[in-house]
DNA sequence: CTAAAACTGTGTATGCCATACGTTGAGGTG
DNA sequence: CACCTCAACGTATGGCATACACAGTTTTAG
């Protein structure tokens, strides 16, 4: 470890993420690891958030001076590329029998939940953290009932893929608006204010498309609310991944009716 | 705008980025904008990458101080915002005639297009401005098709949330993984070396899944790739895009059948 | 018509940040 | 035992966002 060079060197990035620390070292015996490191800033982050995430901090909170942490972790980018893939914590346990749609439910459920507990983990720059072996381990799993599911290699990978990015777009794009605004001033205007004034903005004539689903939705809106704060994960959610299932399916049988016939 | 209170303002945010500034104010008459200071930060962050982004920075490119800025933007990171709005440009125009799959993977291939110019787009948190006009905008364009072929409201916004996730999701993580190694020293190792150095980690006691997909792909790996270059966009985008749209399709017609008989 | 008020642009200052560098001492290895 | 390597430390540097006080300009109130 100790001095190196900078850049995005995948080779480190790789050492570094599947560690293995060589032990029979000269010198002292390390007191600090990147383990330790890692979880310090792991709790920081969940804690404070991601902007309270400095070397400094994870220093004290170590009780160490800060640039101990160089002698361990080469530069900032790199930590978090650690952080990344440990914060991202074990995968989920899947049902193996039976439906393969609900265990690629399962694994959604709990990527999401995730995402939900540490929402920090959207913002770190993913960069070869998923190459990590917590990452690759939520792959594994995901993959396993594609291809119980009969997809072939290619297209398992692809599927994993996809729902990969649904999951983490979808929380990105859910955590961007729940942001709380601020609540001082004795009224703090609920979305509900909020999106009368986005409502403003959005004319029929630039936004044909929008006023017109916005129109129709004002009717079973709240039902439909109030049902999905009870659900695993949000309504808009659930649809795009069981049209994407429905899709998978019909494919894999179409496949398998091609092969009885040729 | 001058002087004003920090935290996360939906309100503000949704001000600064519909713009629409009003005259007849007292003072001298800005010369800065909010508009041209925005230009200048995307320029920066095109030319040199958005860590080189800085209030300075842009101060200097517009010939003006560092602190003339916060007169027209009260924080970098509404400052953010707004870039990540305007930089996503004007959503493509997309065949209204036709086949509404056309249509959603013209806008696919638009907006992953988009990703691939200004990669730095993604590493903006999203804070408020999904809700600016260009986001909504592209949002508009993709509904279209999603109601022409039969979506209803609820049901066209989940999966127009579903393909811009997906395509969010999917370019970060395509980013993630091309990020040259310096090659400097002589001998710059290809991505070929790295990933046989990361086979030697996925055992398959550990990685049941991953392995099998990885020693069954081996085969017809270089012919997809090297097809997969000449795409709009890659074969596993593609293929789950084009999965989900089977999906749709087949609720649509389920949908009918069930109108019909009801 | 005048004076106050409001606003833009500037310069300076503060405090935090990542990190380069030099030093010290610990503890394996020859 | 001598030497080499490395962990931890302290200090120093340059960049960053941004608070604050000020100066000049223009609109508006009286």
């Amino acid at each position: 470890m100790t001095r190196d060079s900078k850049g995005p060197d995948p080779q480190r990035s790789l050492t570094l993420l599947w560690a293995g620390r060589a032990r029979g070292r000269r010198g002292p015996r390390p007191q600090l690891s990147v383990e330790r490191i890692a979880q310090a800033a792991i709790r920081i982050a969940d804690t404070d958030g991601l902007d309270a995430l400095s070397m400094q901090r994870i220093a004290t909170e170590l009780g160490y001076s800060t640039m101990s942490i160089y002698n361990h972790i080469p530069s900032k980018d790199l930590l978090l590329e650690v952080v990344a893939d440990v914060g991202a914590g074990k995968p989920p346990e899947l049902d193996s029998t039976g439906d393969f749609r609900h265990a690629v439910r399962q694994w959604v459920a709990a990527l999401w939940a995730g995402f939900q507990t540490r929402p920090w983990l959207l913002r770190v720059p993913l960069g070869h953290s998923s190459m990590g072996p917590h990452q690759l381990a939520w792959l594994d799993r995901l993959l396993q009932p594609l291809l119980r599911a009969g997809l072939v290699g290619g297209e398992a990978r692809a599927a994993a893929l996809h729902l990969t990015a649904v999951v983490r777009g979808q929380a990105q794009i859910s955590i961007a608006l729940t942001s709380a605004p601020p609540a001082d001033e004795g009224l703090s205007r609920g979305e509900a204010e909020l999106a009368q004034l986005l409502a403003t903005f959005i004319n029929p004539r630039d936004y044909p498309a929008l006023a017109a689903v916005q129109a129709a939705e004002t009717a079973a809106d709240l039902a439909e609310h109030e049902r999905a704060d009870r659900e695993a994960f949000p309504g808009a959610l659930s649809f795009g991944v069981d049209r994407f299932l429905d899709g998978v399916e019909a494919w894999v049988a179409a496949k398998s009716h091609r092969r009885d016939n040729g």
